[in-house]
Parts: C-alpha cells; structure tokens; sequence
DNA sequence: CTGAAAGCGCTTACAG
DNA sequence: CTGAAAGCGCTTACAG
C-alpha cells in the first residue's frame, strides 16, 4: 500500500501476470477487453504513474529535449524557450533548459548531461567562445539529433535553423535611407559571431543600393559598450544620423546614451533595430524594429527536429523571414 | 566497441566483475588500488559515462530539481531560476524548468512530470490560478520536498521563503512620503494574490505613519490594465502625486501612460517600484526601486532546500530583505 | 580484496 | 488471449 503503484501491484491485486498489465495499460490489442477495463480501473484507483526511469532504460530513450543557450537572460532566447516547450507538450515530452554562460568548461558539462540523460535532442544556440564541434558530432553518432539556431556553426554538416538576418538588416538600412539621414551608425554585437557579420552585410548592402555613404560600425559586447560607443560617436558634432541597432542589447544602451545627451528621436537622429518586440515597445516614442521572433523560430526549429526524428531526414539550413513593425523613431 | 561503454564491456576487457568495476569507479575502499587503476584508465579510455536512468532507477531518486513558475518571462523568476541553477549545479544536480501559465491543468501535468521523473526537490512559485494544494501534500508524502517561494500558500505547513514585501512597500511609502505629494496612488497586481494585499499594507501602514491620507489603491492583472488604470487617473486635473508600483509590470504600464500624458517625472509626479533591477534602469532618469532580487532569493530557496533534504529539517518560513536603490524619480 | 546474485520497474519477443 | 523469461545498466547486501 505504501510507496508509488507498480505494475507488480496492480498485477498482485488482480492476480495476473505483470506483463499482461503493462500491454492492458497501454491497450495493446492481444489484451482482452474486460481485462483491460479491470487494470485501468485499478491503476486509476490506485494513481498509477508509469516510472519514467524504468521506462526510459528500458527504451534507452527519454522523453526530454535539451535547449541549451548561451544565457537564459534575453528575451529572444526565453521566447524560442518557451514556444519550444510549448511543442514538446503536445508531444508528451518536456524540455531542459541548460546555459553555458559563454563557458567551454560549462558547455562540456552541459552535452555531458544531454547524453547521461540520453535527451531525445537538442536544440542550440552557440555562445561567442570556442565550440567543441566534435561533441556535438558524438551526440548525432549516438542517434540524438541536433538541431542549432540562431547562432549557428560555419562550417560542418549539421541542422541549422536561423534567421533571416541579411534581409532584416538590409529592411532596416532600407528605411533608415528614407529618413533622409546621410550620417549611419550601425551598432553590433560581437565580432566574433558570424550572426554580427550577416547583419552587417545586409545592413551595408542595403545603403550602397540607395547609394548611401558607407556607414560607421562598431562592435559592442554588452550594453554599456554600445552606450559608451554612441556617447563618444556623438562627442563630436554630427550631422543627422541614422542609427541601426542589431540587437536589444545594443537597443538599450543606445537610448541611455541618448537620454544623457539629450538627443530626441526622431526629431535629431532616427532609429531601428532588429528586435524580438518586447522592449522596443518600452519606449515612448516606440521604437521601429524588424521582428526577430523566438517564438517562430521556437516553432520552426521543433518542425525539424521532429523531421529528423521521425524521418531521419536529411541535414539542412531553413531560414525564418522577420517582418516590420513601424514605431515612432524614424524621421519622415 | 559500438554504443555507449558500460561497466559491463569495462568488466568484460578487464576480465573482472561487473560489481568491482561499479566499486573502483566510486573509489570504494574494498578495491586495490591497481584494480581501481586499471578500471579507471580503461573508463576514461572507453570514455565511460553512468546512465543516468539506470542509477537512478536503482536508487528511485534523480538528480534533477524542478522549478516551476506562472511563467519565465519575467525578470524575477528568471534572476531566481539562474541562481537555482548555479547552486544546483554545484552540486552536481541540474534543473527543469516548468510553467503554469495561469493553467490548473498545465499545473497538473507539471506535477505529474515532477513525480514520474522523481526529482530531488520541487521550488514553486504559485500562480493566480486555484492550486490543488494536495498535489503538494502528495509530493511531499513521496519524500520530495517542496519550496514555496515568492508567491506562497496562505495557509498549510509548507516550506515557504518569501521577499520582505510588507517592509520593502513600507519603504516605498516613506519615500514617496519625503517628496511632498499628498496624493498618492498604488499600483497593484492581481487581487487575488496574497502578496498584492501584503504589499498594499505594508505601503498603506507606512503612509498611515507619516500622517498622510489614505492612497488611491488599483488592482492589475496586466500591463495594459496598468496603463489605463493610469491614464483614467490622470483624465481628472491631479494634485502633486506619487505613484507606487508593485511589480515591473505594473511600471512598465504607468511608464508608458506617462508618456502618453506626457507627464514627466520628477517634475509632475514621482514614481519608486518594486523590482529586480533591469527595467527601472532602462528609463531616464531612472526609476527608485526598492529590490526584490530574484537571486537573492534563490540562493536563500537552495539553501531551504537543502536543509530539507539533509537535515530533514522542520519546514519553516524565511524572508529575504529588500535593500533601497536610489535613481531620479523622486521629487526633493 | 573480489564475485555471484538479487533487484529497481518496465517492455517485449517467445511460447502456449 | 495470457504468462514466464530475459534484459535495459546499475548498486549493494551477502558470501567467501
């Protein structure tokens, strides 16, 4: 009586063989229909939970998904996290979230656990430190698929999902070119993400297309770099600037530093960003952005990796389009 | 050579049993140390890792701590769900994440996952739904030991860690006593929360003390609600007011109906809130908070936890103190 | 110091 | 339609 319900249990009380209550549970057809009904009113009664441990070593599979991300403080990360669960729900199958903080060591760790839990995948986004590809590589040999997003490895078979982010960016300089602006700012994230180079790209090509001058670029890692950037761009006079923000990181420092130089937009600079939504909405005017969606992508990401698990389809690279949202920081 | 190693393949190289290959592993003192030697050496060479279902299908506990809130997108709960996840890790356990999202049956369902993955110890933040407390109850009956935190059951005997809220309100209320508005107006959350009625107090009790009129009290579920609660306020001619908000969201409400009044603050109105940090920064001038630091709660909450599970410790209920940050929203 | 054996709870060929 | 048996990978009394 005391201690969860088993099988054995169910099987005692009812004086059957055990394994005719597992196929009875589980309504395999050999199973007669009146002993079918008995087992399950059993188990009802007595609140029978399969073990998932006993279950999942037995099919040496688990029902659990990793994400891993390089941290879960972002918006964009946490709403691809929960769209992501959100799928995995339906399927019965839940989902661990795990971060490397931009730490090999805690990414090594992290992979260890997706393999001692035996994940039934994994999902990806890479940090800006070194990557061990190999690991990944051990996880697809041993039949767990890997589906990386947003930031992606250059080189290497593998499932990437990501972004439109040449074309969102080439949107932004498309409309910062009608502001009027002939002064741009462009402010990225890490040099070291080829996600940095993409948007750079399409945000450059877009201004030589409206046979614009080239603009200024500079890299930021964090917040307060992207604000000490705009801060020291503006020291010296300028003429009216357009400013892309590649990221709400770089977003949020960019409006501190132009609340301290009390610097209005859209009147004295014009503004866009690439952005999940949320904080863009924050600010008054509200701030013109190309969506950058979690949650699609969340979305897009299951759909294959479903493929890959069901299907063992193919390793491919989709690509997610990111539309515009008109705000109030953009001149004319 | 295929598939994962274990300690069966180990003990079949080594020609030993399987039993002295588990013991070697843990460095059990029965093993010679060449044995140990030798098992360890071929282990790392076949690059050896436990599974994790069968361990734990032998000793019926897993590694795993859940933490389950209304919902991760909120700054909060996310600062609490990092620092868990530190602690954990330490430990060497890992964490899953769950959400209720408002829903008694995502709860359930939540519940159930805790209990078929037997995880080491459940931390819960209670949503505005109706919780089966039972479920709990249960839980712990199962020898899983259960941390309220935040938003916690108001009656039962439940292992509950909370926010100071009544004195970090009550601070609130003296400092927006200091600025000289005789009219004041509270921002709430849901009223169906236990902590919006301590937190109402706490601010009502403070003003009480410093002789001033009884506040305007709102109750919100959401951000918009905030913001029309706001701005239906101000629809009539005010006197000098300071408005107290709860939470972020409720600050991100008002923050945005000021802006649509264009009211300015400290000039026309002086606002403090209750927050973890991020977003009163993000404004200018930014706003005074008293915070309610959702790390700081976790590493308390792990430590609770902890007790629990080594100690069985007798449940009790902790509180987390709320220091003052000053920023430029209050008027003197 | 080492090994054979039982068992955690489940699933699934195999036999009847 | 039902059951006995083997096995997933590990741990741990028990015996020697």
């Amino acid at each position: 009586m005391n201690g969860p319900a088993t099988l054995k249990k169910i099987s005692e009380h009812l004086n059957i063989s055990i394994s005719t209550v597992s196929r009875a549970l589980k309504d395999h057809p050999d199973v007669s229909a009146e002993t079918k009904l008995r087992v399950k009113e059993l188990a009802e009664m007595l609140d029978y939970e399969p073990n998932a441990f006993a279950v999942s070593l037995r099919k040496n599979h688990s029902n659990l998904f990793a994400v891993m991300v390089p941290e879960i403080s972002n918006f964009f990360y946490h709403s691809f996290i929960q769209s992501v669960d959100h799928e995995a729900r339906l399927m019965g199958y839940s989902i661990m979230v795990l971060q490397n903080l931009g730490n090999p060591e805690t990414e090594a760790e992290n992979l260890k656990l997706c393999r001692t839990n035996h994940v039934a995948g994994l999902f990806v986004a890479l940090g800006t430190h070194g990557t061990n590809y190999e690991a990944f590589q051990k996880l697809q040999e041993r039949n767990i698929p890997v589906v990386f997003f947003d930031i992606v490895p250059e080189t290497g078979v593998f499932e990437k999902v990501c972004l439109s982010d040449y074309e969102a960016s080439w949107v932004c300089g498309e409309k910062l070119a009608k502001t009027g602006a002939t002064q741009m700012l462009a402010l990225l994230g890490s040099q070291s993400l080829s996600i940095t180079h993409r948007r750079e790209s399409g945000f450059k090509d877009s201004l030589q297309k409206a046979a614009l001058p080239v603009p200024l670029v500079v890299y930021c890692d964090n917040q307060a770099q992207a604000q000490q950037q705009v801060l020291a761009f503006f020291s010296q006079p300028q003429p009216y600037t357009g400013i892309f923000c590649m990221s709400d990181e770089t977003l949020c420092g960019c409006i501190k530093a132009l609340q301290q130089l009390n610097l209005q937009y859209p009147n004295q600079v014009s503004l866009i960003c690439l952005s999940n939504g949320f904080i863009p909405t924050l600010f008054h005017p509200m701030v013109d952005y190309v969506e950058t969606s979690g949650s699609r992508l969340g979305v897009l990401a299951f759909a294959r990796m479903k493929s890959l698990l069901v299907n063992k389809a193919d390793q491919q690279e989709s690509f997610l389009s990111c539309p515009y949202f008109k705000g109030g920081s953009l001149a004319g």
